[in-house]
DNA sequence: TCATTATCTCAATATGTGTTGAGTTATTGA
DNA sequence: TCAATAACTCAACACATATTGAGATAATGA
C-alpha cells in the first residue's frame, strides 16, 4: 500500500457518517448491504448525502458496489483495511514486535466470512 | 474507545506529515523521539509545522510528550493506536471472524517494546 | 547574566470538505 | 409506455484545516 492510498482511507474514515458505513459493513461482512439499507441502518441519512459519502469511500478503496435489480449493494473490501492497518503498523518496533506483526498477518486472512477458531493457527 | 476519539484519530493521520510522525513512531518504539530528530528524519519540516502537527496528534491521543533537558521526546501511545485498530475492526463479520479477533487481541498487548516470538501464544 | 538551541504560539491566508436541495438516470412491474 | 422506487450528480454555501512567518518561551553552558 502506497502513502496516499492510505492518506486517503484515512481521510475516508475520519467522518462520522463514513466511519459508521465502513463499521457497519465490517460486522456485515462480504454480502454487503444495499445503499437504501445502510442509510436506514444509520438512521435515516439523506439519499445525496449518503451517496456522497458512499461514493468517498469507493474512491478511497475501501468499499465495492455491485447492481442488484433495484439496489446497489455495497461491501467493505477487507484486504483494503487489513493492508490500511499494516501500512500503520508496519515495522513496529524497528520489525521486533511479534505481537504486531502476527496480528497483521491474521488481519490479512480475513474475508469478510465468518471464520472458526480452528483456522487460526499462531505457527506458521 | 469513542466515536468521536476515534475521528479524531484518524482525522489526525490522514494528513501527510502526521501520519509520517505516527509511522516514525511506531517503527520508534517506546522511547519516542525528540521533535527535533523527528523533523530531520521526515527531511527537514520546519519547526512551527511540526510543531502544529505534533500538538494536533496529541490532541487526537496518539501521541505523548516529556521533557528532556532542552529536547521534548515524542512517543507513540501504543495502546490508543490498538484501540483504534479494534474500533474499526470491531465484531467483523458480526463477531464470527477469528482471525480479526484474534489480530485485535494480539495488537492490544503491544507496548512499543521489542516481543519474541515465544511471547505470542495463539491459544488462550 | 547572556547567547544559543529547541520548541511553541499566534494571526493571516489559501485550500479543502460537508451539507443541502433540485434535478437526473436506471430498474422494475403494471 | 408510464409511474414508482432506488440511487446518483451538480452547484452553492458554510465551515474546517494546512501553511507561513514572526515572535515568544524554556533550558543549557559559558
Amino acid at each position: 500500500m502506497k502513502e496516499v492510498q492510505a492518506i486517503n482511507a484515512f481521510a475516508a474514515i475520519s467522518q462520522e457518517t463514513r466511519l459508521r458505513i465502513i463499521r457497519l459493513l465490517v460486522v456485515t461482512g462480504a454480502n454487503g448491504l444495499a445503499a437504501g439499507e445502510i442509510g436506514s441502518s444509520l438512521g435515516g441519512v439523506p439519499s445525496s448525502r449518503l451517496s456522497f459519502h458512499l461514493s468517498q469511500l469507493e474512491h478511497a478503496g475501501l468499499v465495492e458496489k455491485r447492481r442488484e435489480g433495484r439496489s446497489i449493494i455495497y461491501s467493505a473490501i477487507f484486504p483494503a483495511l487489513s493492508d490500511l492497518v499494516a501500512f500503520l503498523m508496519h515495522d513496529c518496533c524497528q520489525g521486533h514486535c511479534a505481537y504486531c506483526d502476527k496480528a497483521i498477518e491474521l488481519f490479512s486472512k480475513c474475508e469478510g466470512r465468518p471464520t472458526s477458531t480452528e483456522n487460526v493457527n499462531l505457527k506458521k
